[in-house]
DNA sequence: TCATAATATTCAAAAAATCGAATATGTGAA
DNA sequence: TTCACATATTCGATTTTTTGAATATTATGA
């Protein structure tokens, strides 16, 4: 099934990510609550841009607050994913390499196993040397 | 020291993987090398687009390609970072609400840990309810 | 060499994201 | 009330992303 909606749904989570000053406050929220004053002694940007940001992570329900008088302390809502999302990105895998003879084994390999396992998981392997339409070398 | 280029770096990276469709390749990529026309099959895009994306992915270092006669067999170079960060954002964290009573307690807390502690650690809270110019209420 | 299949690139248009400036809203203090 | 501070929103300009269409590139088999 691997649902569009569910890809989309995803996506959009991550885009919220994907800037450097929201990483900068969810980073910085990762230590504690802190009320926009705070952000703004810390981040390089302004007030208003600070609070656009903020408004993209409520959105996507990575942040709320709760009021304090006059101000707004915001905190993370699900402090886990950001987390470990932040320690994942963080820490950096070595990177792999393959030759096209590897992959032509591993696929010979895969395709072996959906061959006796006939209609049993592995899904994600059955198009694979299946349809090729003319040569599949 | 939660560095501004770490940060520009990292919503780089993130962004790669900000896309339904590119969401789609790296999830199809992670059953196994994959060739466009593989993925054609699969997603709901044209030729152009895929390779378009797959660009952007090979840009961010998430997938690179062993060419094996007419095709480019696409595979990830960091499996497990894109397993893990799917995983991730997958499966979803009940979310917390916090109250301000709360948030206030927990921020008096820290100050106390971090005047007792006095420049050991926990840096990330230092500037709260510190230099705050007027009140902190 | 030529034709063809697989994939990439270029280009222009449309859509979305970003940002600063200005302004609005809300809260507590006087 | 009125004021001042904290924060949010709106608006317009700029930049970036995304996409389809057309075209280019490359490897293979004939």
């Amino acid at each position: 099934m691997a649902d569009s909606r569910q890809q989309k749904a995803t996506a959009e989570l991550l885009k919220a990510f994907s800037h450097p000053t929201r990483l900068s406050i969810l980073q910085e929220l990762l230590a504690g609550p802190r009320c926009v004053t705070d952000m703004e002694e810390i981040l390089p940007a302004r007030q208003a841009n600070i609070s656009q940001h903020l408004a993209v992570l409520r959105n996507a329900r990575l942040v709320d607050y709760a009021q304090d008088g006059v101000l707004k302390c915001y905190y993370l809502c699900r402090p886990r994913l950001v987390k470990e999302l932040l320690t994942l990105v963080g820490r950096d895998e070595p990177m792999v390499t393959r030759t096209a003879a590897e992959i032509k084994a591993d696929k010979k390999r895969m395709a072996e196993i959906s061959e006796s396992s006939r209609s049993v998981g592995a899904p994600a392997v059955a198009s694979s040397g299946v349809k090729r339409k003319s040569r599949a070398r």
